[in-house]
DNA sequence: TCGTGTCTTTACCAAATGGTAAAAATTGCC
DNA sequence: GGCAATTTTTACCATTTGGTAAAGACACGA
């Protein structure tokens, strides 16, 4: 039984909760924590249904397993956001990561929509104890930032909300962003340069 | 039956048409198309569930009565436009149209994110036959106020995006927005001063 | 190659869920 | 009040779904 607090996982142990794990990603974020089935998460992994309860407890472990690991991810650019760099160039190195994400992996950023959107049930604790402090601590940097003559003044909090909101938009609302851009060849690059020059004039002193 | 093409509704009719949609909104909002049950929806209207199927021929038909009664809310702000108005105070008016909208009706924000996010499986066509035209035409109302040098260039679809994206956000991501900015007795104010700031800088020619 | 522990399948199950049939109650019109 | 039409309840049902038990297949070190 690979439970619990075991010391080496089997190599096919680990090949197969990451088959498992990818497969509840697919799922999880095409049809949300309750309209996923095991059996479509199986069926996706091209495992049978009772193999992956061999290796996950349950429907809500590998949903949670996918949230923790996801958090770290999803946290990064926001962890890398220099205090020591230029303030601008931060900021706006920040939104282009976001948005690269966005691109990247939008079955994540759906997956942490949903979860969001219904309330956070299973990732309330994960914003107390990872996402606030974090966030906290950014908006204090953006503060002296701003302290310093180096940024133009607003409230840092609605800041960060608004790279949040204008970055995820394009994997999270993807099914309105296609029709309504249907034809655009670059959305990405499109996308990159509004919000470039929307986050330049908002904060150039 | 109240099925089909009727000719009047009845009093009662009306009233508990109005109570099931309304309980449907609160539960499909809060759990998703799949994760709502009728069981929820008929206790929170306070009817039993073969009532509940009397006045609806089934699940989807009442979260496509509620989707299809939504679009048209959803739009109304755009819709409000004013091509001869003045540009600037336009969009901003347009900015606090649906930061009110975020705030007084979260439900329906919620509902509408939540059918976009699983890649509106129930409402693609509303979105080509009712969104994609007026999108189209207030971009190009925007385009034209651009030419005109009464407002900034930037791409009008990108913008469209960024307010629906930073507005929304606060309805959507209440979960998340209550965690971070815990005891702000004015966070409505303060997302509204912050977005008049934000597409002032940026579209203020 | 043999045996032990790891992995997989087969055959289930109980609960939840969307939905139905038909009887019973109620409403509203004459 | 009487009666037809509307509304509501009771008693079900079939399917789906998360989960389990236990037998069988397999890997791998001695």
């Amino acid at each position: 039984m690979p439970d619990g607090a075991d010391k080496k996982p089997s190599r096919i142990q680990q090949r197969n909760r990451g088959l498992i794990l990818d497969a509840a990603l697919d799922v999880f974020s095409k049809h949300g924590y309750r309209g996923a089935t095991l059996d479509q998460i199986a069926e996706a992994a091209g495992l049978s249904k009772p193999n992956i309860l061999y290796y996950f407890d349950g429907k809500e472990e590998i949903h949670v397993t996918l949230l923790n690991q996801l958090m770290e991810t999803w946290l990064d650019p926001l962890v890398t956001l220099d205090p020591d760099g230029d303030p601008l160039q931060e900021i706006l190195g920040y939104v282009q990561r976001k948005l690269d994400m966005a691109r990247d992996l939008p079955r994540e950023s759906r997956l942490f929509a949903g979860e969001i959107l219904q309330g956070a049930p299973r990732m309330a604790p994960h914003l107390v104890t990872d996402l606030q402090p974090l966030f906290d601590e950014k908006c204090a940097v953006i503060r002296a930032w701003m302290e310093k003559g180096a940024l133009a003044t607003v409230d840092p909090r609605h800041l960060i909300f608004s790279i949040w909101a204008t970055t995820q938009h394009y994997a999270d609302f993807d099914a309105q962003v296609q029709v309504l851009l249907r034809d655009d060849p670059d959305r990405h690059g499109g996308a990159a340069e509004y919000l470039a020059t929307m986050f330049t004039k908002l904060l150039r002193p």
